[in-house]
DNA sequence: ACAATATTATAACGACCGGTCTATATGCAT
DNA sequence: ATGCATATAGACCGGTCGTTATAATATTGT
């Protein structure tokens, strides 16, 4: 028999969202029901171990989204500094519309870090994702291989970093800064070769 | 009368760690009073307005006690980079000994910037103050006001990043290199002047 | 049409939540 | 000792939480 409702994927999306901007404890399954429309026994029937399972599949969702989003804007310039400062810049353009989906994990890794193995697992496995794609740019350009992925590291913790104090702030400043010195960090890497 | 017992001390210190490792919304005011010992009825006589006031007094508690870590270890070295560098090293320290606590409010500001102004505001004002210790070491070593300000926006950006991927990893690397490029960057400031 | 399977629907449960309230205890000054 | 102000103690409340259970309904294939 196929699935021929959209019970769980509308769960799914859902929970993906309110997980990465309420974060996993100040969002209650009847929350997530209520907003995808979805009954309650279609939760339990397609995420039979509960609100874990589905954090945790949210998660996945996310990650795929936030990689290929780092991937188009990558994608948009050869030259790695402007492709980055284009992705942060999309970043940028995301808060400011006040959406803060599918820009971070942070908070879910925040939170669920100590009290959630699986779901520190699956946020691991997705900054290292992350990570990866700006990995491959900057050897794509030309780095060795430690000095890119040292780099990446920088990178997304710069990001995951400014998002936080943007938020916070609310405005993108710090964001603009982080985006300006990660260019001059890149570019002394770049034009030293 | 004299307060001749701890209970709001006590109350304040063991909710100032929890909301730190577990977060605002993980964390119950029973769990709070459980770990204090303090009486629940002195929790409300202390905190009138209840759970939002203990947090909000905990995130300027919290916040002092960062202050104080990063002051110290910048007053460690006159050198800004080795300052900064030990200010990183400590944190790294704290994290190797399973200690989350006073090293970051990344958690608590994520959590609360969209449920609670009150709490989002001493999230931004703690992050405004340490940004500021960073921008007057840079300051009095040389660098020109605004040129400080970028950098300490960048710094606590990489900081607080670097910490949350690193909890999430359970290693500090990620910290490790982000205090290595902290040390490049700025060292492409000083040495150019 | 029927059987098997998938999905829905919803009441109920125990646990926990933050907050309220009132009686009592404590400390201090007279 | 007494009275007043401060602080404690803990029962209670209505609400929400995540989960379970079960019956009903929908869907699909033969």
């Amino acid at each position: 028999m196929k699935n021929n409702t959209d019970s769980k994927e509308k769960i799914l999306t859902v929970a993906s969202r309110l997980f990465q901007v309420k974060g996993y404890n100040a969002t209650g399954l009847n929350e997530i029901l209520k907003e995808s429309g979805a009954p309650k026994g279609s939760l339990y029937y397609y995420f039979p171990d509960g609100k874990e399972e589905l954090a945790l599949e949210a998660i996945k969702l996310s990650s795929q989204f936030i990689q290929a989003s780092i991937q188009t804007a990558l994608a948009k310039y050869s030259n790695p500094i402007e492709a980055i400062q284009y992705n942060i810049k999309c970043i940028i353009e995301s808060l400011e519309e006040d959406k803060v989906q599918n820009v971070s994990i942070g908070l879910l890794a925040l939170e669920t870090h100590l009290s959630s193995e699986p779901l520190r697992a699956a946020c691991q496995e997705a900054f290292y994702a992350f990570k990866n794609i700006y990995t491959e740019k900057l050897i794509k350009n030309g780095l060795p291989k430690e000095v890119a992925q040292e780099l990446s590291a920088v990178i997304l913790a710069m990001i995951e970093g400014a998002i936080t104090i943007s938020v916070t702030q609310k405005n993108v400043a710090d964001l603009i800064v982080a985006s300006k010195q990660i260019g001059i960090l890149l570019n002394h890497y770049f034009c030293d070769q």
